[in-house]
DNA sequence: GCCAGGATTGGAATCGTTTCCAATTGTGCA
DNA sequence: TGCACAATTGGAAACGATTCCAATCCTGGC
C-alpha cells in the first residue's frame, strides 16, 4: 500500500514480513531458512500478492528457462505437431517458449537467432533451410533434420530407413516399379537421405524404380507432365509412387485421380511424415510415420542438457510404416 | 578482449569508443546525438558485436516486446492457423510471442497467466475455455471467442451470423428437413450462437430442424445412436446437417458413411471453421470459414494498443460459406 | 577577445533480483 | 557462567540498461 502503482518487489515483501532481502530471495529459490522465516516470508507474499520479477532474475542469474524455437511455419500439420510436443515438453520441465515461424525465409532465420541471442534464451530449437546460418557460440542450438557438422546435434527421424521401408511396403503389396517423387532442393539435409534408402532397397529387391526431382523453382506442373510422359493405354509405367512428403502425396493423388486412376487399384502411394486428418484422426495416406513426440522429447533433452560431446552429433530415430487406404495394406 | 568468458556490456562499448554509457544509450535508441560520437559508438558495437541484453532492458523500461498468446493446442489446424498468423502480425510489428499450449487444462491456463504476469509481458492474447479464469488489471488480455465482460475486449467470427448461413447454404442445395450437431459444452462462449443463428434461419425459412447437443462428458457414439435413431428405411429423417465444427462434420461423416449413405446425394453436411487440407489445399468440407487473418490481426492490434475503452468489447468479423464437397454447391 | 546561453555529453542513481561476506544469534562444552 | 564456534541472517554490491541532472563544450554577439 506504500507505492499504489507499482507491483511489490522483493524489498517490500521483506519489509512487510520484518525480514532481510536475502532471507526472502531464499525462502523464495527454496533454499533452507528459519521455520519462523520462513512462515513470515510465505505470508508477506501472499498478502502483498508478490510476484517474481523474470526481467530482474533473468539479469542477475542468466537464466531464462525460455527456449525458442523457431519453424518455417505453423501451417504445415507436421510442424504443428511438432511444435505442440516440443511446448509440451518443455512446459512439464517448466521453460518457456519462444515462437518464431520464419517463413522459409533465411534472412528472417537469421534474424530471429539474432533476437534469440538478444532475449538470452537457454537455447534454440530449429528446424532450418538455411544453409549457412550463422550461430552465436554461447547459446545452445539443436538442429532438426538439417546436418550443420559436428558442433551442433542434430535430431532427424531414420530417413535412410524410412526410404527403404517405403519401397518394401509397395513392393510386399505386390507392386512391379516403383517411382520417386521429390520436390527440389539444392540443400543436403537429412530428408534427402530418404531417396537413398529407395534406392537401396529397390536395387536389393532388384525392382525396377524411376524418380523425378523438381529443380528448385520448377512448378508443380512438372509432376502431372512427368505423370502424362509415362500414361500408356490409360496405365501407367509403374505401380506404385513414393512421394517425399504426405502433402506432395495428396497433391499427386489429385492429380492421379484427375488422369482417371484409381488408388490403390491401378496405383498406390506412400507418403512420409505421418499426418493424421485433424492431428490425431486417421491417417490421410500410407506413409512413414515420424516419431514426432520422441524427436521433441529428445531435442529439449538435448538442449536444456548441453551434455558435453557425450552424444553423437547425428541422431535418428526409428519410423514406421502405417497404412492409411492408399496402398492395398 | 578484457573480461574474456561474457558477452560485452554496453559498458565495453563506452570505453572502446571513448563515450560515456548515456550516449551508447542514446545511440542505440535511435535518440540524436553528434555524428562523430554516433560513428564511433557504432564501430565500437560492430567491432564487439555487441548486443542488447533484454533483461536489463526490460527490468529498467519494463516493456518486454512479448506477447503471450494461449490456446488449448497446436494440433488443431484452427489453433494452429490463427497462432500461425498471429505470430506473423506480431513479427511484423516487432514483437515476440511466447506460446501456451494448454490442452483445455484451466490450471494450466491460470498458470500461464500467472507466468504470463511473471514474465511481465507485454499482453495475453488467450483462446480459454476457462470460464473463471483470474486476469490481473495490469496485463492487456484479448479473448477469443469468449467474452468475459465489458473490460476484456473479445474477439470473434461472426457466429451467429455463421449458423445462419449455413442453414441457407443447405436450403439453398434443396434440402428439406436440417439437423444441427454440437458437441457438448456447459461455458456460454461465442460459438455457441451458430446453434441460435441457424434455429432463427430455419424459422425464417420455415424450414423443419432438430438438434442433438451432446452434455459435457458423453462420448462421441451418442451422435451414432442419434443418427442410427433418425434412420428409416435406409434413409435419414433429415438431409442437411449442420455440424458445429469441421472436425465433428468430419467425424459425423464417417459415420454416416459407414452407415452406407452417401454425401452430398443421400445427405449434405456444412461444417464450421474452415479448415483446408495441409493448411492451404481445398476445404475438408462445405464450411463456413472464419476469417482467421482478420480475428489474428484485431487480436495483435487490441493487445497491442491497449485502445482506451474505444473500441465495443466484442468484436465479430464477418464469415463466409465456402463449398467443400459435401454439399451439392 | 570575452562572456553568456544553448546544446551535448558525462556519469550517477535506479530498476528488482542474486550472491557473498560480515555480523549476529544461538548452542554446547568446559 | 563464560567462551568459542557453527549456523543463520542482514545488508551491500553487482547484473546491464535507462534516465536525469550537472558539467562541459561551442557558438554567437557585443
Amino acid at each position: 500500500m506504500n507505492k499504489p502503482n507499482s507491483a511489490p518487489t522483493m524489498k517490500d515483501v521483506a519489509r512487510e514480513a520484518g525480514v532481510a532481502l536475502g532471507t526472502v530471495s531464499k525462502v523464495i529459490n527454496g533454499i533452507p531458512v528459519g521455520e519462523s522465516y520462513r512462515l513470515k516470508v510465505e505470508e508477506a507474499i501472499k498478502k502483498l500478492n508478490y510476484r517474481v520479477n523474470s526481467y530482474a532474475k533473468g539479469l542477475k542469474s542468466n537464466r531464462t528457462f525460455t527456449i525458442a524455437v523457431m519453424v518455417p511455419n505453423l501451417i504445415s500439420p507436421f510442424f504443428s505437431k511438432l511444435v505442440n510436443c516440443i511446448n509440451k515438453s518443455l512446459a512439464q520441465r517448466g521453460y518457456r517458449m519462444l515462437l518464431c515461424a520464419t517463413d522459409y525465409d533465411p534472412e528472417q532465420e537469421q534474424s530471429y537467432v539474432i533476437m534469440a541471442e538478444q532475449q538470452k534464451v537457454d537455447g534454440i530449437i530449429c528446424l532450418s533451410y538455411n544453409p549457412n546460418l550463422q550461430v552465436s557460440e554461447d547459446v545452445p542450438l539443436i538442429s532438426i533434420d538439417r546436418y550443420f557438422g559436428a558442433h551442433i546435434p542434430c535430431v532427424a527421424s531414420d530417413n535412410y530407413g524410412g526410404g527403404a521401408l517405403a519401397a518394401q511396403a509397395l513392393v510386399r503389396n505386390g507392386c512391379k516399379s516403383l517411382a520417386f517423387l521429390r520436390v527440389g532442393s539444392k540443400l543436403t539435409n537429412e530428408p534427402n537421405k530418404r531417396r537413398d534408402g529407395f534406392i537401396n532397397a529397390c536395387e536389393n529387391m532388384a525392382v525396377p524404380y524411376m524418380m523425378k526431382i523438381l529443380d528448385d523453382g520448377q512448378p508443380y506442373s512438372a509432376f502431372e507432365e512427368f505423370l502424362q510422359a509415362h500414361m500408356q493405354d490409360g496405365k501407367l509405367d509403374f505401380d506404385g509412387i513414393f512421394c517425399v512428403t504426405d502433402l506432395l502425396a495428396h497433391q499427386i493423388m489429385g492429380s492421379l485421380r484427375q488422369m482417371g486412376l484409381r488408388i490403390p487399384e491401378d496405383v498406390q502411394v506412400v507418403g512420409y511424415d505421418g499426418i493424421r486428418h485433424f492431428g490425431d484422426l486417421d491417417y490421410t495416406c500410407s506413409t512413414i510415420v515420424q516419431p514426432v513426440e520422441e524427436m521433441a522429447e529428445t531435442c529439449v533433452d538435448l538442449v536444456l542438457e548441453k551434455n558435453e560431446g557425450k552424444t553423437p552429433s547425428l541422431i535418428c530415430l526409428p519410423v514406421r510404416y502405417a497404412y492409411g487406404g492408399t496402398t492395398r495394406s
